[in-house]
DNA sequence: ATAAAAATTTAGACTTGCCTAAATTTTTTG
DNA sequence: CAAAAAATTTAGGCAAGTCTAAATTTTTAT
């Protein structure tokens, strides 16, 4: 069996290995898990030794393939217990990600087979974020961020890459919501905030770091 | 916080003290958590110093009235769990103690009220065993054990006071459910063995061992 | 191309919860 | 009621996961 920590570790270099191309780093590690990166190398030496990671010293890491089946596994058992918590208890998405987290490490894959069950096999989870399968392999959704997206395009909220409740606030705020349809009017050259157009006759500027972190198809 | 440990401590302590009446020993804590007596001593010294409970060295220890409601908390949260396991997801009554041994650590005291919420306040997990109050105490249900009840006397099965699986299938396989009503017919002077009649037609004989851990009313 | 800066690893230490072995206290028994 | 047995605690140690400080490697910049 794994512990706790070395599945925390193996969903954030999942994380991170997709976010940035190439291999995760210390550092990156140490940033997201809230340790140093002293302590970083200690649990990556012994993920290398159970064959979780490929690890060479000073040059960063990748998980293998079981590495990532098991992230797979984790990432999906957070993603359902949130559906749950949202569909059945009434959560609001903003509130989920923390309880989802603790919930995320019980251990029975039973339960989870139930559980995905009950909730009628959902594909995304209340953030858009697509359920990995049982088999451990990410779905592909061929959504691109906002801030890629060319000016006159009208497209539609799709998914969030941040899971921040400050992030979910505002984007209710603003009111920017999952499913929402859009157009872009333009991207300001000074510094890249967006006009974007949700009713005909409301339109609003959304900042570059909003759309960095907006998915939508 | 409290540690996972110390939380499975408390109920541990809670569950003994109840069974036994005076002071829970040190070896018995030892036995129910799978641990030496050396590692429980720790502990108590532990949860001595944190106020939880009264320990003289020696003689035993006590939950004070803090760690009283600490225990009924986790008591609460393991059993609203066994219940949406059994309830909402189908699994056997005699399947779900590990998972609720579990989910009982999960933090929030806001999701075990919308889980109790969810449930429809249910006031018995599927043993039969009552689900403390949000503020901590145990509501009181009068049962008493089968093994205590005069020949003669009709009862009806409320619940056990042992959760293993095997006995709970031991029981599903001689025909004893919740709810059941029985007729106590005669007990048996030789092994104490009771003959109990459920339908009018079939009665059968219950072991001692098997009597001491159903409760009537 | 090499010196300074940044990133990473190593060394040594701390905490939690557990262990074994030995010492101590309580209980049982002849 | 004293000696043996049982229960409990103390002492010293171990593994996991973390830390700080120092050493090493890689990257950056002059």
């Amino acid at each position: 069996m794994h512990s706790f920590t070395e599945e925390n570790y193996l969903k954030t270099i999942y994380a991170l290995a997709i976010r940035q191309e190439g291999e995760v780093t210390t550092n990156a590690l140490a940033e997201m898990t809230a340790t140093k990166a002293a302590s970083v190398t200690d649990m990556l030496r012994k993920l290398a030794d159970k064959q979780l990671i490929h690890y060479r010293k000073y040059q960063g890491v990748r998980l293998t393939e079981e590495g990532e089946r098991l992230a797979l596994k984790i990432i999906r058992r957070h993603r359902l217990w949130e559906v749950f918590l949202v569909e059945k208890l009434g959560f609001g998405w903003d509130e989920v990600h923390d309880m989802a987290e603790e919930l995320e490490h019980i251990r029975s894959d039973e339960l989870v087979e139930r559980l995905d069950q009950y909730l009628g096999h959902p594909q995304f989870d209340p953030h858009g974020d697509p359920i990995p399968t049982p088999a451990g392999t990410m779905p592909s959704t061929g959504y691109q961020k906002l801030s890629e997206v060319a000016a006159g395009e009208e497209v539609c909220i799709m998914g969030v890459m941040e899971h921040s409740p400050e992030f979910l606030q505002h984007l209710a705020r603003i009111g920017l919501t999952l499913g929402c349809s859009l157009t872009l009017r333009e991207i300001n050259a000074f510094d890249k905030s967006l006009l974007v157009q949700i009713q005909p006759e409301s339109a609003l500027f959304v900042s570059h770091d909003v759309a960095k972190n907006l998915l939508v198809a």
